[in-house]
DNA sequence: GCGACAGTTAGCCCTTGCGCTAACTGTCGC
DNA sequence: GCGACAGTTAGCGCAAGGGCTAACTGTCGC
């Protein structure tokens, strides 16, 4: 759970790029290497090579090097920490409205 | 859309940081000052403000001031930003292990 | 073996982000 | 009216982020 907030951080961090979320994207449609990707994308390899590491070190895409090409795959349970995270708003915003309506419900609690 | 990618890109860089997404979780359970929730984090109230001026200008909480106390409320449809990003994943993502089922249901298209 | 090719490393620049303090403004309550 | 209180503004320091170039490493293909 504390590791879950820390991988959570990283996860919005990596995300709040919008190369990063290009590229993330780009893999949804299946694997590709590291010059194919950074072909789509106006900026030297070096840059992009920056985001890709990003992309990697916070678990969104696990890479794998096989001659002189490293080739880049989704990793996508990494997502579903993103859609924990936002279920759990909802819950907290069902749970408040839920308190709302037990409010009007027993207006003796209500002075007016 | 071009206001949409815009916009997701702030909702993201906004929820990038653990202070901010713990006030929108705050926030979640309803109205708060921005006096009760500095009160929740450890550092100085201009600092904190600077938080809150992030998420006002993402669109993802609105805030009003009356009298000497601000008011800051949650804009829920503004996460909804994020998971229309996400269904999109989710979409991309289905539509290409389709394409794989269409591929191994074809074998004659494949050498082996 | 040698050139081309894919990626990597090192180092620089500039901007932005996030924290702080100090000092100020405007409102409330007595 | 005056002190306390809530927030605001200004400005500073430092680290991190995102881009670049130049130069290097390792592999492929002939």
């Amino acid at each position: 759970m504390a590791q879950y907030s820390a991988h959570l951080d990283g996860v919005f961090v990596a995300l709040a790029d919008p190369t990063r979320r290009a590229v993330v994207r780009r893999l949804g449609r299946g694997p590709a290497s590291v010059g194919d990707l950074a072909r789509e994308f106006p900026m030297t390899l070096p840059s992009f090579m920056k985001h890709v590491r990003t992309l990697e070190s916070n678990g969104l895409i696990r890479t794998v090097k096989s001659g002189r090409v490293r080739t880049c795959v989704l990793n996508r349970e990494r997502l579903g920490l993103v859609e924990d995270w936002l279920a759990e708003q909802r819950r907290i915003w069902e749970e408040r409205t839920d308190r709302l309506e037990q409010f009007v419900t027993a207006p003796e609690e209500n002075p007016q």
